[in-house]
DNA sequence: AAAAGTCTCAACCGCCATTCC
DNA sequence: TGGAATGGCGGTTGAGACTTT
């Protein structure tokens, strides 16, 4: 049986308040990030590593972006979610400044809606059929992690701030000019040396895989 | 003005992969 | 070599904010 990963008595939970924030950013500042499991302790904060890692990540880390998403991150995600399915990490990993949790808030409370409201299946990016053409964002890319996800909550409440996204959602134009952004979306696989020694990591395989495809929606995405 | 409905997002949970011993 | 410890990820939840009626 395995132990939780921190003792659950005696930890504190949900929000975090101003002076544990702090006390998690002096302590990296002045340490580092190293051993979450041992960090609380060494702190001074009744919190969990996990915890703590995650507050940082998402929250403290000084070079992360916040505020809303620009058109060409949008567009961005969406094409990144057609290639590589609910890889929030990896997706996250090509915007830089922004975390895999607000990447992927973000896409289930904004761009999953948005591409249902243009008859674009959020999980395959592939045309729905009942509902009205769009132009450019293509059908072709699917992605069979995408696939698990379960269909959200109709929605009514957002159905103005629908219609005004939608207007100047980009979706139909390629907007890609930030410099920030890496936008080089080539899939660097280890070596073949090194890819020798890691068999066991499935990750490039799957996407290798994917890419082999016939359907390889990068292709599709990128003309 | 207030109640009800809905959305957003920070945080938690549990699982899996990797590392350590 | 195998089990325990740890890190990391994606899915889910719930409190608070916001909008509608």
């Amino acid at each position: 049986m395995r132990k939780p990963c921190c003792d659950k008595e005696g930890t504190n939970k949900g929000a975090w308040s101003k002076q544990e924030d702090q006390k998690l950013i002096d302590y990296i500042r002045t340490h580092g990030e190293g051993c979450w499991r041992s960090l609380p302790k060494a702190a001074g904060l009744h919190r969990c590593g996990k915890s703590c890692r995650l507050r940082w990540i998402n929250y403290l880390r000084p070079d992360i972006k916040r505020g809303n998403f620009a058109q060409d991150e949008e567009d961005l995600i969406i094409k990144l979610h057609a290639l590589l399915g609910n890889r929030w990490s990896l997706i996250a990993g090509r915007l830089p400044g922004r975390t895999d949790n607000e990447v992927k808030n973000y896409w289930n409370s904004h761009i999953r809606r948005k591409l249902i409201k243009v008859g674009i299946d959020p999980n395959n990016h592939k045309i729905h059929q009942s509902f009205p053409r769009l132009h450019h964002v293509s059908p072709g890319a699917s992605s069979s992690a995408s696939m698990k996800n379960k269909e959200h909550k109709p929605l009514k409440y957002a159905k103005d701030r629908i219609s005004a996204d939608t207007d100047q959602s980009g979706l139909e134009e390629d907007t890609m000019n930030s410099s920030q952004l890496n936008l080089d979306l080539t899939i660097a696989f280890p070596s073949p040396v090194v890819e020798e020694k890691s068999k066991s990591n499935s990750e490039s395989t799957k996407i290798r895989d994917h890419m082999d495809s016939e359907s390889a929606p990068i292709l599709v995405l990128f003309r």
